[in-house]
This record gives C-alpha cells, structure tokens and sequence, in this order.
DNA sequence: GGCCGTTAA
DNA sequence: TAGTTTAACGGCC
C-alpha cells in the first residue's frame, strides 16, 4: 500500500483510464526510492498507519455497544438537514481542460498531438492528454515524467497568458451571471438560476452555449458540472472531461442514487488521508457514509462530522455566496541547500523584497508574520510571530522575520 | 497566539 | 541532478 501511494496515480483524474498502472508505478517507485522525498513520505504513511490503526480499534469497540440513543440523536440532525435542502438553484462549475497545457498547445500548434506538459523538471503543473497516456501527470516532477516518456516536451509556465484567459472569461462570465470567484485560473463556479429563468432556457442549453461562447473568444475547450450546489457541480464537471458537461437533476431521488456508489474521493475536500482514515471504518462510498453516520457521529470531531453528514446527504455548503476575501499573502521557494547564516540572511532578503512587492500590488498589509522552513530532509516546520501593528515594507517584513530565522540556527 | 497537518489547483 | 507555490482551514496546546 507503500508503493501504490506514493507511486499511485490519481485515478480519478480525467485522462488515465487506459494508463498500464503496474507499469507506471514501477518507474515511478525506481525514480523515487532512493530519494530524501521518498524517506519522508515512508515517515508520513507510517505516522498514518498508527493513526488509522488506532482509529480501527476504536471503531471495533463501538461495534460492541449500544447506539440507539446516538443512532436517534444522528437521525434527527439528518431530518433537520433535510429540511433546509436547497434544490432551487442551477449552480455550474465551469473547468478549463488541462488549461495552462491547451494555452501552450494553442499558441504553438506544432506541439499539438504530441505529448507535452507545462512545468519543469522539478515540477509539473500540467500535462497535455497525449502525455496523460503515458501516466504523466500534474504534481509529477518533470524529471520522473521524462522517464515515463521520454519525448514529453516540458514548456516553462507563462502565466501572465494564463492570467489573460482567465480575465476573458470571467468578464463573460459576470456579463450574464452571477460568480464566486475560486483560487484557480481555470475554474469558476456559476449561479445560472435566475437567467435560466429570465430567458426560458434549461440549464443544459445555457452551458452549452456558454462554452460554445468560450471556445470562440478563447479557443479552448471547457468542461461543466450542473448541480443544485457547489459539492456536486464540482463533481459532475468531471463526468464527462474533456469537452463536456453534466447534469444532475434537482431531484432528490436523482442526488441519493448519485451518491450511491460514488467514491469519497471524489469529493472537493477529501484527500488521501481522509479517504485512508474513513476506509479504516469501512466507507468508501458516499452511501457508505450515510450508512456509517452514527459510527462516524462517534469517531469524528463535530466540525467533520457537519461536513460529512452533508456528503452523505449530498447538501452542499451553506455559505455558497459568500465573497472571498484575501486572508493572507505569501512568497515560498526552494533552492539548493544553504546553510551558512549569511547566506540564509541574503535569502531572506531576496524573499521579503519579492514580499513586499506583491504587497504593493496586491494593496495589502499584514500583522502575522510567518517564516516556514524546509530542510533537505524534506521536513518542514513553522514559526509564527503576531505583530503590535500591520506591515508591508520590505526593510519591516526582513527585519521582524530574520528573529525567527536566526531562532532556529543552526538548520540540520 | 503559535504550530502542525490536510486539501486543492 | 532533480520532488512547487499559494491559500485556506481545523485541531491542539
């Protein structure tokens, strides 16, 4: 289970259904296994792996004993959350395919049909469709993926082009619709109730137009998910990549026979870790959690039981429009090891200019400083400092930062 | 308040 | 040779 987590493929990912998995794992393990990466990752899944274990003893003593009273006590938050489901909306997420891959792949048509992944050789952001063949992937070093494929043609990112698209179809987005922004680029949830109803127009054809809309401003290709909320349009926009989109009904009947078989993971904010601990107490379907929910009432904190119960019920999150609002802003690289109290000074000089710059841009200022550390080991540690008052110059960042720095020298 | 871990793209 | 970057959040002490 080592093997198939660290070299495992994200299955779920559009594109690897005809990936010969044994055989990527294999040359992904052979470029991993001698590496500092890979120590530490054996040091996370065995720290996992007790946890998980514990979690399995816990969850055969629960076996052994009476419920009933937390089985009605479940049941009754079940029915109050019934009460509240929201089926009125039309809610879309829209997801740009293999985006920054298809950018490059529009500006440069020779690379087209070929395998290619945007990224370096240390990372991978993207891979082309072609390279996905080959097991390649984004979150894959390039160095590995060239292994696998070893014509994949790595371009560096240009996101100041990628930025550009994205500002093209936000601004039509917004000339019809009502949008959340998210973090990414490429993607972008939509509320498309009211002008399905304004218009006399089903769900089905508004999308389609609007990425028959995008394809012509932008020449590529977009997927959709329809849902009557957040959780669920996330996942159906997945159904049918690339150049696709779905639909689940606003139907009550059509959303539990969704979920039935639907595997955790494929849901926005359950992880590998989440999937290993909720497989420990055997679920492994959305169903499943419905089925486990006084057990899991039992095992889990209340803030994620409140999100699992949702899962289960396929209600989303209830605080679908509220505005993002920046939290914080931050500036992290790696670099070859230094160790030298100078020269890690410099660096963070270098780091709290580059700071201080997107500060500037950004218009924004901050009270928390936090310095985070990553060793050749691959561990990684935090120090945090509140300040008395809110910064945003350079000479103020390094100069509140470099006590924390210097706290932790030397570095081993 | 400070730190760690998880998640996502 | 080589394993990123940015942001948010929950939980613990």
């Amino acid at each position: 289970s080592l093997l198939l987590r660290l070299g495992g493929l994200a299955s779920n990912k559009a594109g690897l259904e005809q990936v010969d998995k044994s055989k990527v794992n294999r040359v992904i393990y052979e470029a991993s296994k001698n590496s500092a990466y890979f120590k530490n990752e054996e040091k996370r899944d065995t720290e996992l792996t007790e946890k998980v274990n514990k979690l399995k003893q816990h969850y055969a003593e629960l076996l052994q004993q009476d419920l009933s009273y937390d089985r009605a006590y479940v049941n009754t938050m079940v029915e109050a959350l019934e009460q509240k489901r929201d089926l009125s909306r039309y809610i879309v997420l829209i997801d740009m395919d293999a985006f920054y891959a298809s950018v490059e792949e529009r500006d440069n048509p020779s690379v087209k049909g070929k395998p290619m992944a945007v990224g370096s050789t240390q990372m991978l952001t993207t891979a082309n469709y072609e390279a996905r063949k080959y097991g390649v992937r984004s979150a894959m070093p390039g160095f590995i993926a060239l292994r696998l494929c070893p014509k994949l043609t790595i371009i560096p990112p240009c996101f100041d082009k990628y930025t550009a698209v994205s500002k093209q179809t936000q601004g039509m987005f917004i000339y019809h619709f009502k949008l959340y922004t998210t973090m990414s680029l490429d993607e972008a949830f939509l509320d498309i109730t009211d002008y399905c109803h304004e218009n006399n127009k089903s769900p089905e054809d508004v999308v389609q137009e609007l990425r028959a809309e995008i394809l012509k401003v932008t020449k590529l290709t977009a997927s959709a998910g329809i849902a009557p909320n957040r959780m669920l349009a996330k996942v159906c926009a997945d159904i049918n990549k690339p150049n696709g989109q779905y639909r689940l009904p606003n139907d009550r009947q059509a959303i539990i026979e969704f979920l039935k078989d639907l595997p955790i993971r494929k849901i926005s904010g359950i992880g590998r870790v989440t999937e290993r601990i909720l497989n420990a107490v055997d679920v492994k379907t959305c169903n499943d959690i419905y089925e486990k929910l006084t057990y899991l009432y039992k095992l889990c904190y209340p803030c994620t039981f409140a999100f699992l119960i949702r899962v289960a019920l396929g209600i989303g999150n209830e605080n679908n429009h509220v505005e993002w609002t920046r939290k914080s802003l931050s500036v992290s690289r790696t670099f070859p090891s230094i160790r030298r109290p100078a020269d890690l000074r410099s660096k963070l000089q270098e780091l709290a200019g580059m700071l201080a710059d997107d500060l500037a841009k950004k218009n924004f200022e901050g009270k928390v400083i936090t310095v985070t550390f990553k060793l050749v080991t691959f561990k990684s540690f935090t120090r945090a400092k509140t300040l008395q008052k809110y910064v945003h110059s350079k000479k103020d960042i390094y100069n509140f930062a470099l006590p924390i720095l210097e706290a932790e020298l030397p570095l081993h």
